[in-house]
DNA sequence: AGTTTCGGCGCC
DNA sequence: AAAGGGCGCCGAAACT
C-alpha cells in the first residue's frame, strides 16, 4: 500500500479515494466509499490526503474527531503553480485548471464568501465547484509537472506543501477557538469607556470627552467625524489636511488632548466593543475564521472580529482555562534575520548568527552602538524608506551590509520595471495593473488596451477588482511594494514551516495552537506540557529555518512567556 | 434603500 | 519623528 492518497468527497456525504504512487499518479482504482469521514478514518496509515480544497474536506473530518497528518490542497497550489508561472489572475479553481488541460473554456472563480458575524464554520463552500476524483488526478498529475519546471522545482514542492500544512493548522486553530474571558473584556471596556446609559449614545467617558472637545473650540463639534474636526480647526485658525493622530498631535490647541483620547477610546468601542463581544464570542471562545495565505505576499488573512488586530489592553481578555496555559511565542527581530537569510550578506548572516537582539548588534557595528537608529535603518531598508531619518541612515547600513541592501535594492527595481519577484520558497508576486492585459492575452482573452508600459506613472484605469491587494500603478510604490515583498513574504514562507513542525511536535500532547500572527504564535496547553511546548517552538524554529533556507548560520530566537493571561506575555 | 469608497487606526 | 510594506474593520460619506 502507498501512504498517498487522493479524495473526492461526494454529494451524498459519501467519497471518492485512491491510492497514489510516489509519482503522484494514480497506484489503484478508485473506490467509492459510503462515508466521508470514515474512508478516512478506516486509513490510519495514509501519511498525505490529496484533496481539491482543505477547507472544503477538513472541517468535516474534524467535526468527526480525526486529524490528519499531512495533505496537499490542489486549488491552493494552483494558486501558487499560477503565481510562479506569471498567470496571476487566472482562474484558480481545480474545474478551471482541468479546463486548461482539456482544453475547454475556462469557467470564472466563483465569488469569494463574507464572513458574517457568528457564523458557524460552514461544512461546505456552497460556490465551489466539485470534480470526479478521476479528473482531480488528471490536475494533480499535471501540477507535479509544472513544479517540475519552476525555477527552483525542490523549493515549489516545499512551498505547496508548506502552504497545505498552513491549511491544516488554519482550519484546527479555527476549531479550537482562542479562549476569550466576556467578562474581563466587559471590565475592561467599563473601566476605559465608563457606563452605558440605557437610552443608547455613547457611554460615559466618551460623552464626557466629547464636551470636552466642544468646549475647547466653543462651540459642538463631533469628534468622530473628521470632517467636523477639520472644519472646527479652521475656524480655529489652524489648517490641518487630516485628522491623523501624527498630524494632529502636535497642534497646540487645548482641544487636541481631549481629542486624541476621544479617538483612542472611541476605536476601541467601534472595533472591540460590547457588540463585537456579542458578534464573535461564544462560549468562552473567540472564533475568526483563520485562512492561510490570505496575501499576495503569503502573510494570513483573517475574517472576522479582526483577529490580527487585537489591541493590547483588550487581550487581558484572552485567560487560559482552569489548569491550563498559554505559551505565548514571539519571533525576535525576523524580518532582519530573514534579510540575512535570503541575501546570504556575510555581515548580517553573522549578526543573525547570534541569538542576541540583531538591532543592538547592528548598531555596535554601523551606528556606534544606537540601536534606534540601527533599527529604522533595517525597516527603512525593507520598507523602502524614501525620507526621514531612516533614509539617511541607509547609507551606513549600505556600507556595512552591502549585499543585503543590494538584494532589496534589486527587488524594488524590479518592481518599478514591471518585473515579477519572487520569496526564497518561490511564491510570486502579482504584475503590475498596467500589464494585466499580458496575462489576459496569454489566457486566450481579448486585450483592450495593449500599450500601457510597465513603468507608467498613473494615467491607467483602476484596477477592477480581479487583482487582489495590489493595483497601483505608480512604479515607486511598485518597487517599494516589490522590495518589501521578498522580505516579508520569505518570513511567511519560514513561518508556515515553523507552524508545520509545531503541530507535529504537538500532534500527541493536549496542546492546541490556538492563535497566529505573522511572527507570533499561542499554544493553549496543559500546564504540565507548558515546558515541552517551549522546547518544541525553539526546536521548530530552527528546523524551519534549516527547511527554508538551506544551511546558514542564521538563527531565528524566540521570546517565550508561559502565561495564563495573554496580557502578561512581554 | 442598497452598495461601494473613504478616513482612520488596530496589529505585524 | 511620523515617511515607507502587508492586512481588517467600522461608521460615515458618496455613490447608484
Amino acid at each position: 500500500m502507498t501512504d498517498r492518497w487522493a479524495l473526492a468527497p461526494a454529494e451524498d456525504g459519501g467519497a471518492e479515494v485512491a491510492p497514489l504512487g510516489r509519482d503522484g499518479l494514480p497506484a489503484g482504482p478508485v473506490r467509492r466509499e459510503p462515508d466521508l469521514a470514515e474512508a478516512v478514518r478506516g486509513r490510519p496509515d495514509v501519511t498525505r490526503w490529496v484533496w481539491r480544497s482543505t477547507a472544503e474536506v477538513y472541517p468535516r473530518l474534524l467535526a468527526a474527531g480525526l486529524r490528519v497528518e499531512r495533505c496537499y490542497d490542489i486549488e491552493d497550489a494552483e494558486t501558487l503553480l499560477l503565481g510562479h508561472e506569471g498567470r496571476y489572475g487566472e482562474p484558480r479553481s481545480a474545474a478551471a485548471a482541468l479546463a486548461r488541460l482539456r482544453g475547454g473554456p475556462v469557467p470564472p472563480d466563483p465569488p469569494q464568501r463574507s464572513a458574517e458575524p457568528g457564523a458557524q464554520s460552514t461544512l461546505f463552500e456552497p460556490q465551489a465547484v466539485r470534480l470526479p476524483l478521476e479528473d482531480l488526478l488528471a490536475v494533480y498529475a499535471e501540477q507535479q509537472r509544472r513544479h517540475e519546471r519552476a525555477e527552483h522545482p525542490d523549493r515549489m514542492r516545499l512551498l505547496t506543501a508548506a502552504e497545505s500544512a498552513g491549511t491544516l493548522v488554519a482550519a484546527e486553530m479555527n476549531r479550537a477557538g482562542l479562549p476569550w474571558r466576556a467578562d474581563l473584556h466587559r471590565g475592561v471596556l467599563h473601566e476605559l469607556l465608563g457606563e452605558r446609559y440605557a437610552g443608547g449614545g455613547e457611554p460615559r467617558r466618551l460623552a464626557e470627552l466629547a464636551d470636552e472637545v466642544s468646549a475647547a473650540f466653543g462651540h459642538r463639534v463631533r469628534p468622530d467625524l473628521p470632517a467636523d474636526v477639520i472644519k472646527a480647526f479652521a475656524r480655529a485658525g489652524i489648517k490641518v489636511r487630516s485628522t491623523r493622530r501624527w498630524e494632529i498631535q502636535s497642534i497646540d490647541h487645548p482641544a487636541v488632548k481631549p481629542l486624541l483620547e476621544y479617538k483612542k477610546l472611541y476605536r476601541i468601542r467601534v472595533a472591540h466593543g460590547w457588540s463585537w463581544l456579542q458578534d464573535w464570542v461564544r462560549e468562552g471562545r473567540f472564533r475568526p475564521e483563520f485562512l492561510a495565505g490570505g496575501t499576495v505576499t503569503g502573510r494570513w488573512v483573517t475574517h472576522g472580529g479582526g483577529a490580527l488586530q487585537i489591541p493590547r489592553v483588550i487581550r487581558r481578555a484572552v485567560v487560559a482555562d482552569p489548569g491550563w496555559r498559554l505559551v505565548v511565542a514571539d519571533a525576535d527581530q525576523m524580518e532582519p534575520r530573514v534579510l540575512a537569510a535570503i541575501s546570504r550578506d556575510p555581515g548580517l548572516m553573522e549578526v543573525a548568527g547570534r541569538e542576541t537582539d540583531l538591532y543592538q548588534s547592528v548598531s555596535d557595528r554601523a551606528f556606534s552602538g544606537d540601536r534606534a537608529q540601527a533599527k529604522l535603518a533595517v525597516l527603512g531598508a525593507v520598507y523602502g524608506q524614501t525620507s526621514g531619518d531612516g533614509l539617511k541612515n541607509l547609507a551606513a547600513l549600505r556600507r556595512r551590509f552591502p549585499k543585503a541592501v543590494a538584494y532589496v535594492d534589486e527587488a524594488a527595481r524590479a518592481g518599478e520595471e514591471g518585473r515579477l519577484v519572487r520569496t526564497w520558497l518561490g511564491r510570486t508576486c502579482p504584475p503590475p495593473a498596467g500589464r494585466r492585459e499580458d496575462a489576459a492575452e496569454e489566457a486566450g482573452l481579448p486585450q483592450d488596451d495593449p500599450a500601457v508600459p510597465p513603468a507608467a506613472d498613473g494615467g491607467t484605469p483602476a484596477a477592477d477588482g480581479w487583482l487582489p491587494g495590489y493595483a497601483s500603478t505608480d512604479s515607486r510604490a511598485r518597487g517599494r511594494f516589490a522590495r518589501n515583498f521578498v522580505v516579508q513574504g520569505s518570513a511567511a514562507d519560514w513561518a508556515l514551516l515553523l507552524l508545520a513542525a509545531l503541530r507535529r511536535t504537538c500532534r500527541d500532547m493536549a496542546a492546541e495552537l490556538v492563535f497566529f500572527q505573522h511572527d507570533e504564535v499561542i499554544v493553549h496547553c496543559p500546564k504540565e506540557e507548558a515546558d515541552t511546548v517551549v522546547e518544541a517552538i525553539r526546536q521548530a524554529a530552527e528546523l524551519a529555518g534549516r527547511l527554508t533556507f538551506g544551511e546558514t548560520p542564521v538563527r531565528f530566537p524566540f521570546t517565550t512567556a508561559v502565561v495564563e493571561c495573554y496580557a502578561d506575555a512581554k
